[in-house]
DNA sequence: CGGTATTTTCGAGTCAAGCTCAATAAAGGA
DNA sequence: TCCTTTATTGAGCTTGACTCGAAAATACCG
């Protein structure tokens, strides 16, 4: 009977399963020893797989690491657009507080995967994955930022990837600066600060300029020009009275 | 003879000259392959040694990379010391500038090691060695900022380390922003503007208040004395004509 | 269902590299 | 010179990633 025929989908969902479990496996095995302390074996063993198996689904083991950061930035990306979905107020510095607290917890938790993320990057040649995963990642940034621009809340001479230098970059150094002395001593160094000084930094540098006191360059200069024309015309008119 | 006698340093300096002789070829070799790619066996046969003797330099590849790595940091301390100690311009802001093209320069020069740092950190549990030397390291930054603090150049209420972290983090990402696209498209991105925005951004959110923001100071002087000449000729005027 | 072709799984075996250790050499001291 | 101590060595040991031939599972066809 034609019903007995298998669906041409079902060894591909299989296939896929058997894929996801090793995946989890190895997730898990990769956040409890590391890269190196991670095991073949142990992989293959929590799969419920030979060890042989693996290797007909992944070249190498770091070829299955970055099967898992790819999964991993995957996830991060779309938790992040969910929070900046979730955010009820729609002003950029809302939005910029809440990606901060988001990215600056997610970094504390799985710093050894975000350090993994560059650690491999020269070893393997398949770079470009990896690279085009935390594209997709910063893309939300992106677009809050550019968002940001069109509404006239932040300055239109701001360079997009210098700010996202910035906002990236110091919470990651933060999360590892808070890791560190969290460890020796459980001092201040909070989150909260860190997330709140960088919507202050925002604010002041990239901010749109609300009075003319911080006028760029070019007002300065006219008014600069309007003096001496005045100072000019009193000149003019001093010679006259005398 | 006692002359004959050998200095009891002789062979401690021996050693030490021994220690040093690895410690070149091992950065060498883990310069070129990196820390998974670098044999043992090369940085022995590079040294003129056995293999075995490393081992009783060493406990293991780990530490012997540590050892290097102690090494590197501490002449990054060293070079960026020299490098502040040579700026003419004795203000934050001049200092500032050389400190952030010396560091992203060196970041995006020996990114290999830099990242090795932070890779290693989880493994082994000699962890706080690489924790004092990035504390010495970064200490160049505290100095420059809290003299910058004295002088009234800086806000008395910023918070050092948040500074710190958005220096060493902004340059550290950008470095990594920089190395990546520098590969693909050899496109905008210099170094240049991101040590200029770099101090740009320290001025007007981290500088002290001026009258106006924006403009640089010069400027602002210079439409102030203006005013004031501006002031007396009309005050000479007015004398006159009464 | 039976037989055959194809695919998938497996784990014992290979290989490479970090590391050990017993033997050897060098140095020091009397 | 002989003995003690220390330093050096490289042949093996061990471990862990990866291979491969065989076997099990599955698909395909009459």
């Amino acid at each position: 009977m034609a019903i007995k025929t298998v669906n041409p989908e079902t060894q591909r969902i299989k296939l896929e399963r058997k894929e996801r479990v090793i995946l989890e496996a190895a997730r898990a095995v990769f956040v409890e020893h590391g890269f190196d302390g991670a095991r073949m074996q142990e992989i293959a063993r929590r799969a419920g797989i030979g060890e042989g198996t693996i290797y007909s689904y992944y070249e190498s083991k770091a070829e299955l690491m970055l099967s898992v950061l790819q999964q991993f930035w995957d996830g991060l990306t779309l938790e992040a657009e969910g929070v900046m979905a979730s955010v009820q107020a729609p002003d950029f510095f809302g939005g910029l507080r809440a990606l901060a607290q988001y990215h600056l917890n997610t970094v504390i938790l799985n710093s050894d995967f975000i350090n993994l993320t560059f650690a491999l990057r020269r070893n393997n040649s398949e770079v470009s994955v990896s690279r085009d995963h935390l594209r997709h990642y910063v893309a939300v940034f992106d677009r809050l930022f550019l968002r940001g621009q069109d509404r006239g809340e932040l300055r239109a001479d701001a360079i997009l990837w210098q700010a996202r230098d910035v906002f990236y970059g110091s919470l990651e150094y933060s999360a590892r600066s808070i890791e560190m002395t969290m460890e020796a001593e459980r001092s201040a160094r909070e989150q909260g600060p860190v997330v709140e000084d960088m919507v202050a930094l925002f604010r002041s540098h990239y901010g749109a300029v609300q009075t003319t006191e911080a006028g760029d360059h070019a007002t300065v200069e006219l008014l600069s020009s309007k003096l001496d024309q005045l100072s000019e015309k009193f000149d003019a008119l001093a010679k006259r009275l005398s």
